[in-house]
DNA sequence: TTGAAAACCGATAGGCAATCGGTTTTTAAT
DNA sequence: ATTAAAAACCGATTGCCTATCGGTTTTCAA
């Protein structure tokens, strides 16, 4: 799953604020980079080729809305990455951890340990 | 940091034995992929100028060593990923757990909270 | 000194994002 | 129904990067 630059943006500006249509994020992104219409255009059409976009139309125009949500999408990378690099294949997270933990502070440690725990809580409410 | 898959192959190669020679990396990888050892020579080169090898002269080859560990590849790619998807940037290891959470069940919960004593233990240490 | 080994250089093909002009289709207003 | 505007769609082009490999130059050791 490669993203050039630009769909990224318009990630980005659809996470924030979907459905849109192309020229609603062009209106949105050329403030910042200029370019034209067709652009965005076809950048939306590559994302959802992609399937990371869906569309329906209304009025005259396809609203796109982002298929995937952020933090999915980044799950996604982190365990591609993981697969593509990591010896043993394990969960992306626990690989992730494996190779990062040398950074984290005591602080940082009970950050992660309090989100363990809520995730053990909504395991148990199941 | 793009990676094509013949670079991947290369840095496997290396961190499983380096340093190494053009012709050693060659005659591991051409028996899955055939190709020509000018091939992975230019992979090597390219390799070496996005400084992920080292090299040092030796006899009259280069030989080749990563210049960064598996996990510290893993580590990078990770937190590149989420700074350019993470709403508020954080450390890249929580911002993945954040995203990820969701996919682990119990016996993971264990598996990371051993890893974060571990890594409690290693600071108190110092 | 010379022949082999390896590095180095340059060209080419293929894939993908970005770009945008031009054409067709769709829609809404008259 | 007609038509003008809006938007989608199509196709070409550019630029960048990996992979590939032939050919030339450099280096080293016998």
């Amino acid at each position: 799953m490669q993203l050039g630059d630009l769909e990224k943006q318009v990630l980005h500006t659809l996470w924030q604020q979907a459905p849109a249509s192309a020229k609603e994020v062009y209106a949105i992104l050329s403030k910042s980079r200029g370019g034209s219409l067709n652009t965005i255009q076809s950048t939306l059409d590559r994302l959802y080729k992609k399937e990371l976009l869906s569309r329906a139309k209304e009025g005259h125009a396809w609203y796109y809305s982002p298929r995937v949500e952020r933090r999915q999408l980044i799950a996604k990378i982190i365990n591609q990455a993981t697969e593509e690099f990591a010896e043993h294949q394990q969960s992306g997270l626990i690989a992730a951890f494996a190779s990062m933990s040398e950074e984290l502070d005591a602080k940082q440690l009970d950050e992660l340990e309090t989100m363990i725990q809520e995730r053990r809580q909504a395991l148990e409410r199941r």
